[in-house]
DNA sequence: CCTGTAGGTATGTTTTTTGATACTAAGTAC
DNA sequence: GTACTTAGTATCAAAAAACATACCTACAGG
């Protein structure tokens, strides 16, 4: 998502909703947060129906915020493993309220 | 954002982002946190750049995810107020926590 | 030599979202 | 009757995100 709007004092909202923002950020953290570690093609099997080049995509975004960390071992075949930092591990709660409020506030839309 | 995948125990992580997922939809609600009431033409003119489609895109999802409340004056000219529901309010402070964390986790990345 | 695995990259297309521009209705003020 | 206001809508264009497909490197097994 790109932004053009000043955004002094939502700055930190800016950054904060582009770790979150794209299609399978959530999910992805969702399951980092349930791993460890993990390995590329183990979290592109976990993620059905995404492709390589969106994953890819999206590790470097969140890597790039400083959220997942990735650690290439010289193996072989090679083993790359990601992770959340700290950072990451921070946000996770705060992800799951947001969610909890979600569940507790769909029904009243939509019962199902 | 549309979403294809299985989503069983994501999904009302799907409703929450949907809620906050639009490019102006965090942007809208920062405003409307900070009003009582608000009209559309002060939303528009407090949300720089943003086109009358795209406001009235954002209000009406916003609307349908029973976060604001559209009422609409019989005077003249109209006047038509927008506010957080009950549900949208309770998003307040998650979302505030949220930006909090950008806060804190951002000059880590790019020091300002 | 051919095939397979892991972890990707390259290139081009489609889908989704957002924006630009013009226009509308109903009434008041001039 | 012309202009101005509010709160939008309609139509089309542009931009951004995601997808599809093919391909690459390095090594192992047969």
């Amino acid at each position: 998502m790109k932004y053009d709007f000043d955004m002094k004092n939502l700055c930190p909202a800016t950054f904060s909703f582009q770790v979150i923002g794209g299609k399978w950020h959530l999910p992805l953290m969702a399951i980092l947060s349930e791993n460890e570690t993990i390995r590329y093609n183990d979290l592109k099997r976990r993620l059905d129906g995404i492709t390589a080049t969106t994953l890819t995509n999206a590790l470097k975004e969140l890597i790039a915020h400083g959220v997942v960390r990735r650690e290439a071992f010289a193996e072989v075949p090679l083993r790359v493993e990601y992770s959340l930092t700290e950072s990451g591990k921070e946000l996770v709660p705060l992800i799951e309220a947001i969610v909890t409020w979600g569940g507790r506030h769909m029904p009243e839309i939509e019962p199902f």
